[in-house]
DNA sequence: TTGCCTAAATCAAACGGTTTAGGATAAAAA
DNA sequence: TTTTTATCCTAAACCGTTTGATTTAGGCAA
């Protein structure tokens, strides 16, 4: 283990000179600086990660705070995220918080407590609370950074990375009118409940008016996250005398749901059928048949989240950022024409 | 921030003693541990991570080593690895590192050279080649503690959990012999490529035999670990002439990739043809029909890992234990009855 | 020459714990 | 009573950096 001591010995110069070329270059003379940053990399030198804690306050780890890592969506934001911190030389510590509020507070005050100063935050699919709202603007407000993957939080004065949820929605439904489906239904979450069940919500909405279409309220069919909501959005569907062509699904799990149902049903997907869902599951591309989804590149989103985090680092005071990440119509396989007798 | 200081003041001792309280309790008088303990917990005192590591090399931090976390696979196995570790006040530090064994390497001295001397190891589905395990071979040398999650690496000197996946795939075709079938065909990976592949290869080739039936040539079909190889997979068994009426597949994916041959095919499942995986995908569950697998509680074995690890910094010298952890066999829609004409 | 200013490098004191070596006290042994 | 031993506890050093205060060395004007 290269300390910064022998660093230093090895090159002529102080500790604390050695320090400065890495943390404060413009304090340290041209010629010294190339001598000592050479010293240092051919000595493989890298700070010790507590000793620079420890001192300075500031960890260079962030937290990567996210509700459950097991979901892919989550997953993916993650590691987007950690590439990216790592590529800017700092750690990312993914955190799993779960959903319980209590437990999140007392994740979050922990981290603080350990000095990490630097958050990325992706809560979905659950949501915070008043409660943990309330401490996440107080650790705003004590200097902390936070960086948010949410529509839930784009009101924080911080910096937050989504999607155009409402115009991917309206983008599925166009695609459904063009392959000539007019009974189109869609199987929602409480709208009271979550943000981007709201948007979905609402640029299904949009897609239908703009077409000229009616929404028919038993074509809205109201579950929660989960594959039984599927189930069940379709059994009611099916159950009506004038059932739908089309379903779009809040998510593809719930989508998968449906499609589980139609396979019991012997109803054929998309020959009587069009199904389509919101990307979530990497799996969607998987099932049979493969679901026509609207994609985000989560990935992209966790990286660009941890970029503006970086970004702030920086420059504190920069105003806070709403970064819009482009969605993808992903055509598969269970979308086609609609059957003449249906329309 | 309360610092051990603050502690020591208000219970009265220095703060060594209150060191000592935590870390060498036996080092304590019972009436005085009483008292500071009381005091810490009231002042709601928690050691600061890096001051702690800075002095004693030691940083209560445990890399949790992945090479991708974006696999549901993985996921479960981190999640069980860093909630067991949180438990015991230790942080788990999830490290994505990929395949590229070059990169692999570099992660490693990183967190060795960041004083991080434990590390939970979950390299699956990818493995490591000889350089890297020459790699981990000296690490264990240089007294860092590791426990690994895999087959593959079942052989160093360290703590190994694993599961019996010849017993599991034995299992698999148990259950479709009593089912009626006779006509069970496998498909494999390449068995020099991963001992997970080998052992269950082997359990398929032992329930075989048992069960006196023939292994044909024809009925094993090698690919690799992807949905593409499913599809391949199913192609080649139904251009025989004598097709098989049951389909083990290595993995979770392979099988939904057969599932989706079968489905533009318009082979009835489980009607025509019965399919069996193993478990590696949360979404087996959600495929249609839905998968019947091999499962692992892959969040117990991740926790189990993290068990045995910390069972290890504490004794240090114990032996090196494998640990097996049970396998379930998870009956859905998959498979049924042999068709009469078919046996 | 003297004085003043600036830039570059150094010094020494933290940061918040752990550890080591040793001091105080009390009990046990001589 | 004195010495030994065991038990608790403490003072001070230390872990590897950063950081304000301070020194040093030049450059320039007066």
């Amino acid at each position: 283990m290269t300390t910064i001591i022998e660093v230093a010995k090895r090159a002529n110069v102080s500790p604390a000179t050695v320090s400065n070329a890495f943390n404060k270059p413009s304090r340290v003379g041209k010629e010294t600086l190339e001598r000592v940053l050479a010293v240092a990399a051919e000595m493989k030198f890298q700070p010790n990660l507590m000793a620079h804690g420890l001192r300075s306050q500031k960890t260079g780890i962030v937290a990567i705070v996210v509700s459950d890592i097991r979901i892919a969506y989550t997953a993916q934001i993650a590691k987007g995220a950690q590439d990216q911190l790592k590529q800017a030389g700092k750690i990312g510590l993914i955190t799993n918080v779960g959903h319980d509020q209590e437990n999140i507070k007392a994740h979050l005050r922990e981290l603080r407590q350990q000095g990490i100063r630097a958050f990325v935050m992706a809560p979905a699919p659950y949501r915070y609370d008043e409660e943990t709202r309330e401490l996440i603007s107080q650790m705003l407000d004590d200097g902390m950074h936070m960086s948010f993957v949410s529509n839930e939080l784009a009101s924080f004065p911080a910096d937050v990375v989504l999607w155009q949820a409402q115009e991917g929605a309206k983008s599925l439904v166009q695609h459904l009118a063009k392959l000539g489906h007019e009974k189109i239904a869609f199987v929602r979450l409480p709208l009271n409940k979550s943000t981007a069940g709201l948007k979905r919500y609402l640029g299904y909405q949009e897609g239908m008016h703009v077409l000229g279409l009616p929404i028919r309220d038993e074509y809205v069919f109201e579950g929660t996250l989960d594959f039984e909501s599927g189930v069940r959005a379709a059994d009611h569907f099916f159950r009506l005398l004038d059932s739908p062509s089309a379903i779009v699904a809040h998510d593809d799990l719930m989508a998968a749901g449906i499609i589980n149902r139609c396979y019991h049903l012997g109803i054929r997907i998309p020959a009587d059928l069009s199904i389509v869902g919101f990307s979530s599951l990497d799996m969607a591309q998987h099932l049979s048949p493969a679901l026509t989804t609207v994609g985000i590149n989560l990935e992209m989103m966790g990286k660009s989240a941890a970029e503006l985090l970086l970004q702030r680092l920086n420059e504190p005071d920069k105003p806070p950022q709403k970064l819009f990440n482009d969605y993808e119509l992903i055509i598969r396989e269970s979308t086609g024409p609609v059957r003449p007798d249906q329309s």
